[in-house]
DNA sequence: AAAAAAC
């Protein structure tokens, strides 16, 4: 078998490697870093986690140990579809280049230009972009890609389903013509294709097998989940997904919940986060300097549960993952493929749940045609989903109050005083009058009882908390009025504005929040059906 | 249907 001493690496190089515990090189990378050396393109088709970035790095590294950038002239390019990508590659620099002399410039969005516009004019040898800030570079003027003598596309086929393709095409179109591309994708689409037959030339194809860890030394399981009713959909699959992850026990040392949406990776995170579980989102709407963080607190061990949206579904090195949960199964079948890579990597042992809607249930289909496997099904840990597990469990406030009582606090809501002025003032102005005349210690029960802080919207609505979870006593004074138990309105949760309205004459007991957005304002005693229901209740209906 | 990426 191939060892890195044999492949005519640089020996500052080759230490650095050694230093970094590897001997023997992957398959992609004995491919790839013997023609890269010659010189020659390279078209590598490798899935994540087969050590292609090394492969291209290397090489690379070797390369440019000789000779110097000039201002504003990088000497070689590197394009990846993420800025998470980016950094990583760009530290695979620093590992493997700490012996040799090799200026590196990161070029990502969400970062200022100062910083990045500094290092191009010095000079750099290496320039590691995602393509839309590279072009921006560009386009003002303060890059000059003339001298690029190698190129390298990571993970094209991802460019391709981003829509990366023509700037891919227009930055090929800016690099000399005699520059070397190394050119990697899991897949070669038609689009790929033609891509490569245009920019590359007589490359040498090294292609490694579909990764066979994705389905073989991980173990996948899958719970078909049916909500009790459709209004509940949602807390019962966090539930579910809470008891996923407790049924793991020790076992699970980190992992990552992939959702589709990014919404929904918001409301997960929070919504794990007050049930005391240690978890943050990721997701291309938060701003960067955020998600450095979140990524470096996860690979460091400091945080265990990385709630994610597909921005973390590939590529993305974090060394070992015991778990990935997949609140939602992918709509693109190979994005699974993708996710549960994160786990069971290197030949570690992996472990992958998903949770499945009924509506769903096309996708999983989809999902175990591309991996040729049928996905275990798990039984749902939760057996009661019914009425009396809502009850006096510590469910039951979720559970419970909502329906019923959201018809009457719907009726008196309309008539207290817990709105906020701007919007009782588009309400009719005898309700109004009576409403502000009355003195607010005389408040009527009915409607304490209606102005709970229920103006949380859906997806910030707390959930109630388990008994372990419950922290936070201290209230400020100004909210001891409601009398829910403090554990069910963490401080942290978003509302804090719909609170502070609520304060004055909030003497009220603690019944009646926990509805969802089923209060109406400005349509006095009547309210249309429809208007209680979900969105997905009236597009069904 | 959604996510990602440029300001």
């Amino acid at each position: 078998m191939t060892k890195f001493s044999e492949l005519k690496l640089h020996p500052k190089v080759l230490k650095a490697v050694e230093e970094a515990g590897y001997e023997t090189p992957t398959p992609i990378q004995a491919g790839a870093i013997p023609p890269a050396l010659e010189g020659r393109d390279v078209l590598g088709i490798a899935q994540t986690g087969t050590g292609k970035t090394a492969g291209f790095v290397l090489p690379m590294i070797t390369m440019l140990a000789r000779g110097r950038a000039r201002a504003r002239m990088p000497r070689s390019l590197v394009l990846c579809p993420t800025r998470e990508l980016a950094a990583q590659v760009a530290e695979n620099f620093d590992t493997y280049a700490k012996h040799v002399k090799l200026t590196k410039a990161l070029l990502i969005g969400g970062v200022s230009f100062k910083e990045q516009d500094t290092l191009i004019d010095k000079g750099v040898d290496v320039l590691i972009a995602t393509p839309g800030r590279l072009l921006d570079h560009f386009e003002r003027g303060k890059l000059i890609l003339s001298d690029v003598k190698v190129m390298v596309v990571d993970e094209a086929d991802r460019m391709l389903d981003m829509g990366f393709i023509p700037d891919i095409e227009k930055i090929f179109g800016l690099t000399p013509f005699t520059r070397q591309t190394l050119f990697f994708s899991a897949t070669m689409a038609p689009e790929i294709e033609r891509i490569t037959n245009t920019f590359l030339s007589n490359p040498a194809r090294v292609e490694v097998a579909r990764q066979a860890s994705a389905s073989e030394t991980i173990e996948q399981g899958v719970v078909m989940f049916k909500p009790s009713r459709r209004d509940r959909a949602d807390s019962e699959k966090r539930k579910l997904l809470r008891a996923l992850i407790d049924g793991e026990g020790d076992k699970l040392t980190n992992a990552i919940v992939f959702c589709n949406r990014k919404m929904d990776v918001d409301v997960v995170a929070k919504s794990l986060k007050k049930y005391g579980y240690d978890a943050a989102p990721i997701h291309g709407d938060l701003d960067q300097s955020q998600r450095t963080r979140t990524l470096d607190g996860f690979r460091n061990g400091e945080l265990k549960l990385l709630i994610a949206s597909d921005v973390a579904a590939r590529g993305l090195d974090v060394p070992s993952v015991s778990h990935v949960f997949n609140f939602d199964v992918p709509s693109h079948a190979e994005d699974y493929v993708h996710r549960i890579g994160r786990t069971g990597r290197a030949g570690r042992e992996g472990k992958a749940l998903m949770i499945c809607n009924p509506r769903d249930e096309s996708n999983l289909a989809d999902v175990e045609r591309l991996i040729q496997k049928e996905i275990k099904r798990i039984d749902n840990p939760i057996q009661d989903n019914a009425p009396e597990s809502a009850a006096p469990t510590d469910e039951g406030e979720d559970g419970e109050k909502r329906k019923p009582r959201s018809r009457s606090r719907s009726r008196s809501r309309s008539r207290s005083d817990d709105r906020p002025e701007e919007r009782r003032d588009n309400r009719n102005d005898t309700r109004r009058e009576n409403a502000d005349k009355r003195p607010r210690a005389q408040d009527t029960a009915a409607e304490k009882s209606a102005d709970k802080s229920d103006a949380i919207p859906p997806a910030e609505k707390p959930e109630t908390a388990p008994a372990e979870a419950k922290p936070r006593e201290s209230r400020s004074d100004s909210r001891q009025a409601d009398s829910r138990p403090a554990d069910s309105r963490p401080a942290d949760s978003k509302p804090d504005n719909t609170r502070s309205r609520n304060r004055q004459g909030d003497q009220g007991n603690s019944r009646r929040r926990g509805g969802r957005g089923d209060d109406v304002v400005g349509m006095g005693d009547h309210m249309p059906g429809f208007i209680a229901m979900s969105f997905e209740e009236r597009r069904d209906d």
